[in-house]
Formats: structure tokens, C-alpha cells, sequence
RNA sequence: GGUACCAUGGCCGAGUGGUUAGGCAGCGGUCUGCAAAACCGUCCACAGCAGUUCGACUCUGCUUGGUACCUCCA
């Protein structure tokens, strides 16, 4: 490849040098949703994140296979012992079938991942269409002694893989400690130990997503579907494996557990979290019940916002920080990132149009902003510093635009190669402004109407000219009078 | 209680042992019939205390405050 991609591994909590599997090749695994209700703002962070870091590795030239699965079974509410599976109590709860749930929430998850601007994943598979391979990792976990049959639940054996490998290597944690601060399960458990986890759990007489197996009708562990699906589809070893901080334990650190028993390996070269979204300092989620859905956030329907912002707005306002720090949400640091993305994007569509001059100097300093941008965003995705150049970029443009410096045509070349491959190829930021089918019937009447108030303004008659300009405005569009010229945009 | 992480200017957020992050807001100016935009200039900083060092916002220790995971969670 190109250059080389430093990565920040959350096994070894340090940044690595990225070297792939297979060679030109890079397989990703991501946690998908659990599709019982509307992604919030949270769920738009592993988006972006991963969404780039796909767009950036296939800039660099690898193959990139990107699976994100959805999990439709097996995710249960409270703990393991008596909880209900979460999209068969909504199902029940509105006299539906759990497939209509999860088909329900998987099209909104999409429609918003699309408009967010992200890139399908290469496949995603569902967890209820592979009930079968995990019914035969659970087997295969059975038959290597590292799990127990209990009253038709199975479950995996924690402290026996403790004696020969490490439970708690991924999260940092020792199995003595967590038995300590365990706390004491209420009822009687099938569980020996109550840091076993469930590989199957035997159904209820209500539950209702329910399937034969060995031990019983029943479903699988939620840990399961990843260990499966990742191996199925990029094999017993792969590159990275990402989702949210959250997830690290216990859901990765059992994911980690059951492929050391079944594959002899970890099976994920790199483990890459992406952290928090936050509000008020404090975890959006929905147990604090201080989230904004992705939908209300476009249309700005919740009482915390004090209006609608645009996806690009939302997918601006994530890029401007690191993915591994948390991003504390407001409403002036989303406007912001709205003036921001803005003032980008016009940039974007001003470079195509500077004017050239043979004899301008190079411009110094540009030349090195390509390499200083490949640089930051191959240091772990640092996205905000990736945009800090781009905004001396935004600079050189309008200086250009506005006269106060002149640009040859090899730095114009540079200019619209960063603005275009880089802000939307590899950012994927994309012009939101000009969604009109009938462009060109509009950028004929605005040359009209934009000729009527220049007349107007020649003779002096400020009060047609200003009465055009404001009407307009109220239909959405803004006039303003540059240099050499009128320039109008439209929201 | 255990484990980990974080504390940066009005807000959001990078980064580094000695050099301007950046965005937004503010202030002054240029431009303009006015407005908007843009451009130029500018103010505001590294939680507190102690130590290491020629030098620390950056390293170490302590203090204070906060967050995450240990239950489902992106």
C-alpha cells in the first residue's frame, strides 16, 4: 500500500502499525444495531467512524470487505437469567411479529445511515439467519469442555477458560476482582458461576422467537451472532473488529472468549472502539432516557433542540473530534459545526471556478498540505486535524476568490484535488444545498431576476432592489452582492 | 467497592518537553447605498499543589472534579 496506517489497538491499549492479514486486503467486522427502536445520535458515531476509515483504507488501495451485522435475536433486557429478548417484548407489546420489528427499525437504521452519507457495508448479515451455525459453535464450545448444559441452557464456563486463557484481557479486567464485585443474583440461576454467560437459553412458554436445538426450544446467547458471523464471512482471522466503547465488556470479551475456544485464536487482529457521544456530560442512552433519535435530529422535533440540523451538519460536528474521545452534544457546538461544514462546502464549490493566473507564485505551503492531511488521518483517523488543514485550504480559495491572491494552475490543481478527494471522497461530506431536479429552469430564472435588480440598482431604485433580495429571502434564498458579481445560495 | 479514562481559552474540540491547531462566537479594520458573505488584524488557554528539567500545557506524584464499564446500551 501507499503508506503506512497506524492503529490504535484496544487489546494492547497502544497504537500499532497496521499490517493486514492478507496482504492488499482489509476485512472489517462491526457491531450493527439492535433493531427494537430508532438509532439515536449515538448510533450515527460508529457510523461515521467506521464508514471513513472504510473510505480512507480503500483510497489507500486495499480491498476492503466491511461487515456490519444487525442483531434481531438474542439481545436480552435486563441480566441473562430472566431477561426478555428485546424485540420480542416490543412485538408483543404492539401485536406484532418480531420480523416486523426488526424489518421495521432495519429500514429506518438504513434510511438514516444513507442519509448520514455512509457506505453500505459489503454484507450484512442478520443474526437470526444463522441460528444454525450458532447452534454448532455452542456444540463446539460443549464438546472442547468449556461449557455446561443447565436444565436445557447452556452455558460457557468462565473460570475453566480462566485456568488456561485470559478472561478479562480485552477490558482489563481479572477474574478474582469481578467475582468479588459480582453482585449476588436474586432467584435461583442455572449458572454456576455468575460470571458464566449464556451460549443458549431455554424459552419460556411466552417467548416467542424461539428454535429447536440439542438442549432445548430455545434461542441463542447474544454474544454468539458475532463470533459466527465475523468468522463466516472473513474467516478465523481478520483485521478489525470495531463497535462502541460500550461494548467491550462483556460483549466483546465473551466474543474474544468463544472464538479462543472454537478458532484457537482471538481471531481479531486489531479491537477498535469508538467512544461515546455524550449530553451534559453524561452518556446519551437509553437508560438515562437522554437521547435524540437521528430522526428528530433532522427534523429537530425534541425539546432539547433548538432546531433541525442537516446530516452533513451531524456527520461535521463527530469528524471534528478524535473517535476516541467522547463528543459532548449542544446546540452551539452543532451550530457551529453547521457554520463550519458550511462555510467548507462553499469552498468546495468555489474552487472550480477561480481564475488562473500563468504568473502567480506557487502558493507556500500548500504543496505539503496533502501529505500533512494523509498524515493525520493515517495516524489512528485523526479526523480534526485533517479538517484544521483543510480550512487553510477554505483560506486559500477565498483569498483567490476575493482577489487578494493569485493562483497558477498547478496549485488550482492541488486545491480541488484536497476539496474533492479528500472533504468528499474520503470525509464523505457532500453538498446538501442543491437537491433541486429542476436546476437549471431555477439558475435561469435567478440570472433574470438577479439582472432585474441589478438594473434596478443602477438607477438608484433601492427599494426594488432590496424589495427583490427580500422576498427571496423569504422563500429561502439569500442574495449577496460580492465583488464582482451577485452570488445566491438556497437552504 | 473494582477497573479504566478524562480535566485545554466564551463554546466545541486537536496537539506537543522549548515553535499559531482548527471551527464557532467576540472585538477592530477592508469591502459595501444598506445588508450578508469574504478577507486582514486581534483578545481569551492548558483544574490545583509539589517535583523532575536549562525549560512543562506536555513527564512524575498528590489533591480536587468528572465520566465510562462492572446490568441492556454505539
Amino acid at each position: 500500500m501507499t503508506r503506512d496506517y497506524y492503529i490504535y489497538n484496544s487489546l494492547s491499549r497502544k497504537k500499532e502499525l497496521f499490517e493486514s492479514v492478507n496482504p492488499g486486503m482489509v476485512g472489517i467486522y462491526v457491531c450493527g444495531p439492535t433493531v427494537y427502536s430508532d438509532p439515536h445520535l449515538g448510533h450515527a458515531r460508529p457510523g461515521i467512524t467506521y464508514d471513513v476509515l472504510v473510505r480512507l483504507f480503500k483510497y489507500l488501495g486495499y480491498k476492503v470487505r466491511y461487515v456490519r451485522n444487525i442483531t434481531d435475536v438474542g439481545h436480552l433486557e435486563n441480566d441473562s437469567d430472566d431477561g426478555e429478548d428485546k424485540i420480542g417484548k416490543k412485538a408483543k407489546l404492539l401485536k406484532l411479529e418480531p420480523m416486523e420489528i426488526a424489518h421495521t427499525y432495519t429500514e429506518i437504521f438504513h434510511d438514516a445511515m444513507r442519509k448520514l452519507n455512509t457506505l453500505s457495508p459489503s454484507i450484512e448479515p442478520q443474526a437470526s439467519g444463522h441460528i444454525i451455525e450458532q447452534i454448532n459453535l455452542v456444540q463446539k464450545i460443549l464438546d472442547k469442555g468449556y461449557a455446561y448444559e443447565s436444565n436445557g441452557s447452556v452455558y460457557f464456563d468462565v473460570e475453566a477458560y480462566d485456568k488456561k486463557y485470559h478472561y478479562g484481557i480485552l477490558s482489563g479486567r481479572n477474574i478474582e476482582d469481578m467475582l468479588s464485585n459480582t453482585r449476588i443474583l436474586d432467584g435461583q440461576s442455572d449458572k454456576r458461576s455468575a460470571l458464566d454467560f449464556a451460549l443458549w437459553k431455554k424459552a419460556s412458554p411466552e417467548h416467542i422467537m424461539k428454535w429447536p436445538s440439542p438442549w432445548s426450544e430455545g434461542f441463542p446467547g447474544w454474544h454468539l451472532e458475532c463470533s459466527v458471523m465475523s468468522e463466516k464471512y472473513l474467516g478465523s482471522l481478520f483485521d478489525i473488529h470495531g463497535g462502541g466503547m460500550d461494548l467491550k465488556f462483556p460483549h466483546h470479551e465473551c466474543e474474544l472468549a468463544q472464538n479462543t475456544v472454537s478458532r484457537g485464536q482471538s481471531g481479531v487482529k486489531y479491537w477498535m472502539h469508538n467512544n461515546m457521544i455524550t449530553i451534559n456530560g453524561k452518556k446519551m442512552g437509553k437508560s438515562l432516557g437522554n437521547f435524540i433519535t437521528i430522526r428528530e435530529l433532522f427534523t429537530g422535533n425534541h425539546k432539547m433542540l433548538d432546531q433541525a440540523y442537516t446530516p452533513m451538519t451531524v456527520r461535521f460536528f463527530i469528524l471534528q473530534a478524535h473517535y476516541r474521545s467522547t463528543l459532548d452534544f449542544s446546540n452551539t457546538a452543532l451550530q457551529a459545526a453547521e457554520k463550519g461544514y458550511k462555510r467548507m462546502m462553499q469552498a468546495v464549490k468555489d474552487v472550480k471556478n477561480l481564475e488562473v493566473s500563468a504568473k502567480a507564485p506557487e502558493i507556500e505551503g500548500l504543496k505539503k498540505i496533502p501529505e500533512k492531511i494523509m498524515i493525520a488521518l493515517c495516524d489512528d483517523l485523526n479526523t480534526p486535524i485533517a479538517l484544521s488543514h483543510l480550512f487553510d485550504v477554505v483560506k486559500i480559495v477565498n483569498q483567490v476568490k476575493d482577489h487578494s491572491m493569485e493562483i497558477n494552475e498547478n496549485d488550482k490543481k492541488i486545491l480541488e484535488e484536497l476539496l474533492t478527494v479528500i472533504v468528499v471522497d474520503i470525509l464523505g461530506l457532500i453538498d446538501e444545498s442543491d437537491s433541486s431536479g429542476s436546476e437549471k429552469v431555477v439558475s435561469g430564472l435567478m440570472d433574470m431576476i438577479i439582472k432585474i435588480r441589478k438594473e434596478a440598482k443602477l438607477k438608484k431604485d433601492f427599494a426594488t432592489s432590496d424589495m427583490i433580495r427580500n422576498r427571496l429571502k423569504e422563500i429561502g434564498i439569500q442574495l449577496k452582492d460580492i465583488k464582482d458579481g451577485v452570488e445566491w445560495t438556497s437552504d
